[in-house]
DNA sequence: ATGAAAGCGCTAACAG
DNA sequence: CTGTTAGCGCTTTCAT
């Protein structure tokens, strides 16, 4: 392997000169810069990053823990974070939790090996105060998740406030049996949402229906099965807020087969305006998200604080906003 | 930061000894050991990964080289063979190339400069020969694209076969009027499946409409845009091989809208079995891929071979099969 | 503008 | 079983 010594030693220079030339470095006189690039091109060298980010510890890689890349909402939040980072010179390591809180553990010891340089939280079964004793001082930040942001930066939707619309909006045309669907609702956001969906309900002196709160369901053949079994028999229900898209095609399905009518039987809303909204009958009325913004600025504020630029501590809160289409 | 040798230190041990405490080396006296693991712990030590990294040269990294992680086929496929570098104590790093060829071409410096243990590529838009160039003797594995498997290993799908029935199945139907979908026609996967279709045209005598061949759909938009300029005028085209189930359903809603009867005025088959497939009205006759035993073979071939076990150099083809449901 | 030298934290012969 | 020693390849003072 072609060390920087072994450039040093061809192009009589020290290894500080060969180093500044591989580091852009000002003070190199034109005659020896262009010395040291002729034999680093010559011997075809690569420099060791291993070793540079040793040097330098650094290992500008950038991760980010999901509960599922399988899953259409966090498959686009990755691809769009990941994108960031790369325009930004860091790598994307993935970590998939499973919405195992044990597995989520030992994602955050990997910041205290110094194995990332940060850590972008997209889901979390623990509190702040647990997150925070795990991952000590390093690096986090939160995205999706409506934490406090008592210990780390946050960025998220109002997920409250826009669930509280939804809700109304459905209580609004009279219905007054709905039901509310949540993939997981020990996280905070799903928590946020589901007090959204309780409040729109208080604010008309209207009781929500404790069984009508459907968790672990977040996937279309979940909205299946529920469909299912919702309308087996007569049809109580009026109405779903799905919180996805997925889950609501796959209740329009279920409503499809067994000839009922959307909206004029039953009414649902999806959440995050995926083009999968556009493809049922009737197209699903749904809640945009904003991953596109979240995850600039997120990782603008990220790359800064681990270059030290200080930034103010930060909750963003972004507006999702719903999309009237045909289902509700 | 604590170090090892401030371990050894306040345990009366040397830095080796510590070493292999943590190496969990067995020729330790549990003596030495207990006082070492006890020193750890009231130092609350973590050993620093970097450097660990640098001595051994690894990165315990494997990159992932995608288009696009925002595609239920690549999500997926990403999910899965993450999920099986984790179980080796392997992290996953995804590079999206947005089918960008410079992009791609930037990816395999990262092999070069050790920033990765090896890479799986799942799509490219170079040739082998060009791949092979670019990545020198780094370890790398293509997972989905039908390479021809001289200059490394290759697990993938029989697309060229599976397409040709699906094809074959529509022709023996009585239709003669037959599209074809691809994502990137420049790919050797899709190349396989063009193969494929062609042949069965061939094999009936017939001709293969060359307007009928549509590049750069892989959506669902791309399917109902696609499905809007197809169903404007007096139905031609009778059927169309969508290359994957988003796409389908994207043509299913338009056709929906156009009051097309399908499988009766068209038929479709789609890609992948996805759960779309199923929520769609009438459900997608679909082919399943195999991203289960793929990434856990390919996993296994390639974390074997870094590990310096001899691996015998392997093309290892799998069976998708064609799932008939209601479109076709 | 350049070079010498120190050292990042750890592992792995090797010698005992 | 344990300690000594010699680096890994690079960056970064500190002199000059």
């Amino acid at each position: 392997m072609v060390t920087i010594y072994d450039i040093a030693r061809l192009s009589d220079v020290s290894k500080s000169t060969v180093s500044r030339v591989l580091a852009n470095h000002p003070y190199v006189s034109d005659e020896k810069r262009l010395k040291v690039e002729q034999v680093i091109k010559e011997l075809n060298y690569v420099p060791n990053s291993l070793a540079k980010q040793f040097r330098q510890k650094q290992t500008k890689c950038i991760g980010i823990l999901i509960p599922n890349l399988d899953h259409p909402y966090f498959s686009q939040l990755v691809s769009s974070i990941s994108l960031e980072c790369h325009k930004k010179g860091y790598k994307t390591v993935v970590h998939q939790t499973f919405s195992n809180e044990k597995l989520e553990r030992e994602v955050y010891t990997l910041l205290r090996n110094k194995e990332l340089d940060g850590m972008i939280l997209t889901s979390s079964l623990l509190s702040e105060e647990e997150i925070a004793e795990c991952t000590q001082n390093h690096l986090i930040v939160a995205c999706n998740e409506d934490f406090q942001g008592n210990y780390f930066d946050v960025f998220c939707l109002n997920e409250e406030d826009v669930i509280f619309e939804a809700t109304t909006n459905l209580l609004n045309k009279g219905l007054t049996k709905i039901g509310f669907c949540s993939d997981n609702i020990d996280t905070p956001s799903q928590q946020a949402r589901l007090r959204g969906f309780i409040q729109a309900h208080d604010k008309q002196k209207l009781n929500h229906n404790k069984e009508y709160i459907f968790n672990q369901i977040s996937t279309i053949e979940d909205g299946i099965t529920l469909g299912e079994q919702l309308f087996k028999n007569d049809l109580e229900i009026e109405g779903i807020i799905a919180g996805s898209d997925f889950v609501a095609a796959g209740l329009i399905k279920s409503a499809v087969k067994k000839d009922i009518k959307i909206p004029q039987d039953f009414s649902v809303i999806g959440f995050d305006n995926h083009p999968i909204s556009l493809a049922t009958t009737p197209q699903v009325s749904t809640i945009c998200n904003r991953i596109k913004d979240m995850s600039q600025d997120l990782v603008d504020h990220m790359t800064n604080k681990i270059n030290g630029k200080k930034q103010t501590p930060i909750k963003k809160i972004y507006t999702g906003e719903i999309i009237i289409r045909e289902s509700n």
